[in-house]
RNA sequence: GCACCCGUAGCUCAGCUGGAUAGAGCGUUGGUUUCCGGAACCAAAGGUCGUAGGUUCAAAUCCUAUCGGGUGCACCA
């Protein structure tokens, strides 16, 4: 792709004295292997018609090698030719080193302690995870870390909810939970302190004390009093809960949880900044941000209590990732509902670290739902867990196959969010996302162990490269040569459904050429065994880059 | 009220730095197996790309308006 274009540009160049980055695509296989639409794009410029732009540059391309047709209003269509085919598939399940020597920051899953893991923790863990690793499978050097609130009034609603259920402030009683059920037990306290907060007042000026307890307790180092051993046995068990199921998820491990305790002081130190050079004023009690005059909004810093709000720590979060990782990019994922709140936070941002800010890019995604559509909400307690998801995959699994295979069970799921453009709501299907036909992981999984088996059928036979493909052949060489384009567009648009889609492709052309074109036992066995085993190492590079295993068998 | 996101086949979704007849899966209907894993392949039916204007040689893609859905708009995260 990148050659094509190069010879198309030093044609333009040399032709009409235009240095221009023409667009190419791969289009319909009935034009081509390669398409540009120069000629149209630079007909005004040129003053000439189209067509006769593409002629002219058809004959250029060909002195240098490229068999190139014009089309259509002036499409120029380019056929590669074998030897170039073949060395391109040298390289076909190659990741672009685009990356190489850089850092970067990415920032994903945050989940809350003391409060539960829920379907949106669970997909955003599942695509940072990709991203990152596609990233890093690009040379990047990745920093993966995790923030969440260990801080805030969520946590005063827990704690005294806590407190009310164990009569007291009485860390023993602790041991009384079950261990097995540690998460469940704090996520049905936060309910209960949600619902007190609400009920009273009395609640409220309870509840408020406790969150104020909570900052003491962290910039005191206070961890003997009974009120601080209950704070930090039960985080622990929370962050013992997360670890349990990045664990289950097979995600690449977390380098770094930074809770929001960490960063309150450095959030607090930039407030105190922004209030000085009047980026951040005082109104109404409280510190905040005048978003109007840039279009955004008014945010709370600080409240009329005293306290931080998520603002001013999660400036203390941006402070902290760029003073100690100094990235050349970095990625925050969260759902989409914080998306105008985050322009905020970063606009504050820029008077202090503009480069941070250029360097960051937030991306969202929507609301999981399940079929037939249940609204979530933790504050009720009727959310849709990351368990939960995971539970009905397995069940909708064992009842289509009668066995429980967890490789199946997890591909099914990542993959299944994994499909989608992130961005927008998705709306998860149990008995689809385990099925064994159509766009599934199970699917690409199936394909895989087909793959592998053939070649094991093949046992040490000689694979050999060759050129003069067949036309089933050379459809699958073309297609797998995509592959590092793929990534590319992955790369730039932090999108990983790129490859989910590109992946299923893949297999439904192998299929296509593998129902008619015999393998093992063929005169062109020896070929079409090199084909084959590119094709392997594609389907696991990119398996392996979603997070999703390529089994061998299944 | 203001802002942002979304609206493509019955369902779930690709395609959106404008380009050649709008693609896939599921579902529906029909077909393919002396042969390497049929979890496959082939074919048919199914779309005024929410609607209406505009820009352009060319619009699902860009602009404007409008309808419908979602989210956010000061002391939650």
């Amino acid at each position: 792709m990148e050659e094509v274009k190069i010879a198309i540009r030093i044609c333009v160049r040399e032709l009409f004295g235009l240095d221009i980055a023409p667009l190419v695509s791969r289009p319909e296989p009935e034009f081509g292997d390669f398409a540009s639409n120069v000629a149209m794009q630079v007909t005004k410029q040129v003053g000439k018609d189209p067509r006769e732009i593409a002629e002219a540059l058809a004959a250029g391309l060909a002195k240098v090698g490229y068999a190139a047709e014009v089309a259509g209003p002036g499409f120029l269509n380019i056929r590669l030719n074998d030897d170039a085919l073949k060395t391109l598939l040298e390289k076909a399940a190659d990741v672009p080193q685009q990356l190489a020597g850089k850092v970067v920051v990415a920032e994903y899953s945050d989940p809350n302690p003391f409060k539960v893991l829920h379907a949106g923790h669970l997909y955003t863990t599942v695509v940072g995870d990709v991203i990152a690793n596609v990233m890093q499978a690009a040379g990047a050097t990745l920093h993966r870390v995790n923030f969440g609130g260990d801080v805030g009034r969520h946590v005063g609603m827990t704690m005294y909810a806590i407190i009310r259920y164990l009569g007291g402030e009485y860390p023993e009683k602790l041991n009384e939970v079950d261990p097995l059920h540690r998460l469940d037990w704090l996520s049905a306290r936060y309910v209960e302190g949600n619902s007190a907060f609400e009920e009273h007042n009395d609640n409220k000026d309870a509840i408020t004390t406790y969150s104020k307890q909570v900052y003491t307790l962290h910039s005191e180092h206070d961890h003997d009093t009974p009120f601080a051993k209950i704070y930090w046995i039960c985080r622990e068990w929370s962050y013992d809960g997360f670890k349990d199921l990045y664990q289950q998820l097979q995600v690449q491990p977390f380098e770094r949880f930074i809770p929001e305790s960490e960063v309150t002081p450095a959030g607090l130190k930039i407030v105190q900044e922004a209030l000085d050079k009047d980026i951040l004023v005082h109104s109404d009690g409280a510190i905040v941000f005048k978003g109007e005059e840039y279009g955004l909004h008014t945010r709370v810093f600080m409240n009329s209590a005293g306290l931080p709000t998520y603002e001013a720590k999660d400036l203390g979060l941006a402070a902290t990732k760029w003073l100690d990782y100094q990235f050349d990019k970095s990625f925050i994922i969260t759902a989409n509902d914080i998306t105008e709140y985050m322009k905020v936070v970063l606009q504050v941002l820029s008077n202090f670290y503009p480069e941070a800010v250029e360097r960051t890019t937030h991306l969202t995604h929507g609301v999981i739902k399940l079929p037939g559509g249940v609204k979530m909400s933790s504050r009720k307690g009727n959310i849709l867990r990351a368990i939960d998801i995971l539970d009905a995959a397995k069940e909708a699994n064992f009842h289509a196959t009668g066995k429980e295979d967890g490789r199946v069970v997890l591909g099914a799921v990542k993959y299944a969010f994994l499909k989608q453009r992130i961005g927008g709501d998705i709306i998860y299907d149990p008995i689809e996302s385990v099925s064994i036909e159509g766009n599934s992981g199970p699917y690409l999984q199936y394909a895989h162990a087909r793959a592998c088996s053939i070649m094991k059928k093949a046992g040490d036979a000689e694979k050999t490269a060759g050129t003069d493909f067949t036309e089933f052949e050379r459809t699958l060489a073309l297609k797998m040569t995509e592959f590092p384009e793929v990534i590319a567009i992955v790369l730039k648009e932090y999108m990983p459904h790129h490859i989910c889609t590109y992946l299923y492709e893949l297999t439904q052309t192998f299929n296509r050429f593998y129902e008619n074109e015999r393998v093992v036992g063929d005169l062109r066995q020896s070929k079409r065994l090199a084909l084959l085993e590119t094709y392997q190492k594609v389907l696991e590079t990119g398996l392996n880059l979603l997070g999703v295993q390529a089994p061998e068998s299944m």
